[in-house]
DNA sequence: ATTTAAATGTGCATAAATACACAGGTAAAT
DNA sequence: ATTTACCTGTGTATTTATGCACATTTAAAT
């Protein structure tokens, strides 16, 4: 049996008839609808595109594939309308816990798409700098920066986000210009509460910079980048702070990024509960298919 | 949206309602089925499965999915059933140039499914221990162990075959036991005709044993394997060879394996002749959904 | 109760798929 | 004719998927 989704490949390809254009419209490079193109004719034993003039022209066994892969897609479509519309019947109340920064600055934003698809169900989210416990029953989902070593937890690594230092275009050209990492000891930082950092890695900063000018900090990263967007000094921000602020660039790239994973805990008895259960995947899938937000680029 | 080839291991489990059995019949291990479902559970935000008694049942909204999935599945299959049938319109011929062991005691078992869909087709197979130039057009298609350098050739890997030494039990019961490499110095081989034997892998075996005592020699591998059949001694074949004789067992499978790449050729100018097209994807088909039989275990 | 067999789950090694960077080639625009 | 922009193809690096070995759990058999 061939791999079904070639077929979605073939379709879209079909329709743009151009690999970059397919590429575009599925989210990968066209090198791999290249490929899952000619697996798709080497397992089918056919010939299903000409390629002519920098375009990809169907054949006539490529038609008859066709139909049936339009009849697929139908199929699918209907599959997703059924699937994915409102559960009016689930009822209840979720509360998750997330770092400050992740609950105010990305998920609220995306749990409009929750609260579509479960309307009876209040969705509570507890975006504190200070470490839930889940012991006390704080929260029914946590999502960690470190994974929970203690407690009768399920966890699962979500995904990981990356931090780069980012500074405003007009802080930046009222000062000495900055092309390594000692550059970085002339300038001015905006920075978090030392004390309530408790991530070793930050320390990579600890090398480069001798006596960090520190001219602002605080324990929320909202306020720091509001801060940085203003012209203040260089802050360390999340890709998924920093990039959404129009008025902000990334410093040094190259040389200075930080990977964090993202840990999701659930209790052990608390796994089957329908209502924690759909938010559950929701989180894992909402912090896997918005990857790209979350490493930057 | 979502994987579709993921509904294949769906519809599968559905059926087996057990990981290994449904892992069985896809030709993939246990721990694939369980990840794909998974991933198609996150992706769909919905549990499909209640995870009881060491078996997988169907929840109400995998009930809802199946209906959808098996519309999908009966579209594959109608769509199999068109393109497969044979195609009586094609007609001419194909010289296809092998290796002699693969073209013998590999490929000529498998063209019966060519000639069955390209009836009009007359497969020649030039199943030769000499290098075949494609310059002189001795053939349409090559299959050869090393990658043509020159020509203008269209060359693409098609997959690789392993190599494993070989004995049959009665020459093992009659001969100082086999435990390590060095063990082999006191065994008779069969073996190539060595000035017509161009693979430096082989030197492994130089290194192995320091005068290896050769009873019998031949160009031809149905030579040598049948000789190993009968308990000459010990022989170097393909597992595709080696495998399919019933009386034959490995000699050091774990110490002493030797990996081979296959190497599919057509002239440049040939591509897009309908007759040679059938052919090469045939063949790079075959190689690839008969991997396991070229590789061995 | 104890053993046996079979199934699922987990961590790690390997293989495969994909992205990335770049080369070449074609058509449209100047 | 020359430039420009865009598209496809190829090799390499990186990421992701899969296989493999083993631990753990459950049910059935003794």
């Amino acid at each position: 049996m061939f791999n079904w989704d070639d077929l979605r490949f073939f379709l879209e390809l079909t329709r743009r008839n151009k690999l970059s254009k397919a590429a575009l419209r599925l989210g990968v490079e066209h090198t791999t609808v290249a490929r899952r193109i000619a697996a798709l004719e080497t397992k089918l034993n056919l010939t299903l595109f000409n390629r002519i003039n920098r375009s990809y022209q169907l054949t006539d066994e490529g038609r008859k594939l066709l139909i049936h892969a339009e009849a697929m897609e139908k199929n699918s479509l209907s599959l997703l309308s059924e699937l994915e519309q409102t559960e009016t019947n689930l009822e209840g109340k979720i509360r998750v816990a997330t770092p400050e920064a992740f609950g105010s600055q990305f998920l609220a934003k995306h749990c409009h798409a929750f609260q579509k698809y479960y309307p009876g169900i209040l969705f509570e989210l507890v975006a504190e700098t200070t470490n839930m416990t889940m012991n006390r029953r704080d929260a029914d989902i946590a999502i960690t920066l470190a994974k929970p070593e203690r407690g009768r937890l399920k966890t699962i690594k979500a995904g990981s986000y990356r931090l780069r230092l980012y500074a405003a275009p007009s802080y930046l050209q009222g000062h000495p210009p900055i092309v390594r990492l000692a550059d970085l000891n002339q300038h001015n930082f905006i920075w978090y509460v030392d004390d309530l950092l408790p991530i070793p890695e930050l320390h990579i900063l600890d090398k480069a910079i001798q006596n960090p000018n520190i001219v602002f900090s605080s324990t929320n990263l909202t306020a720091q980048a509001n801060a940085a967007d203003k012209g203040l000094g260089i802050a360390l921000l999340p890709c998924f702070v920093g990039d959404q602020i129009q008025g902000l660039t990334t410093v040094l790239p190259g040389e200075l990024s930080i990977m964090r994973d993202l840990w999701l805990s659930v209790h052990e008895d608390q796994t089957n509960q329908p209502v924690i259960d759909k938010a559950r995947l929701f989180l894992s899938n909402l912090i896997a298919s918005e990857r790209r937000t979350l490493i930057g680029t």
